[in-house]
DNA sequence: AACCTGACTTCGG
DNA sequence: TCCGAAGCCAGGT
């Protein structure tokens, strides 16, 4: 049976290596549709916990964390950086170091 | 079927 | 480099 654009999309973030990040863009545009940005987001909401999905190891393109302070900013920062993942002032990740890059693209 | 929403992205100024 | 606007996906109501 053929895989659904979801099903995809769960396969990839939790290929997610630790100490790595990868951008919602990212992940859309492995998974087949470049635009579909905003539907992982929504993945994640809807099935972070049932498929343990590395919900945090997911940052927007410009490097930072999406959500809000008091809204799981910190923790997710939090977990990122105990995975070795570093933050620079501004709450920033370096992208050309720790974006996640499987070898094939 | 229309309308709203979200942890987005890209592009122009 | 930093906004703001506009574009986009698909589920929920």
């Amino acid at each position: 049976m053929k895989t659904t654009f979801h099903q995809r999309l769960v396969r990839l973030i939790k290929k997610i290596p630790r100490g790595k990040v990868a951008t919602y863009g990212q992940i859309a545009r492995m998974a087949g549709n470049p635009r579909a940005a905003r539907q992982v987001v929504w993945v994640l909401n809807s099935s972070w916990e049932k498929e343990k999905l590395p919900w945090y190891r997911v940052i927007n393109s410009k490097g930072q964390i999406s959500l809000k302070p008091g809204q799981g900013y910190e923790l997710q920062k939090s977990l990122l950086e105990k995975e070795g993942v570093l933050f620079d002032d501004h709450g920033r990740v370096n992208l050309e170091r720790f974006l996640w890059t499987p070898l094939k693209i």
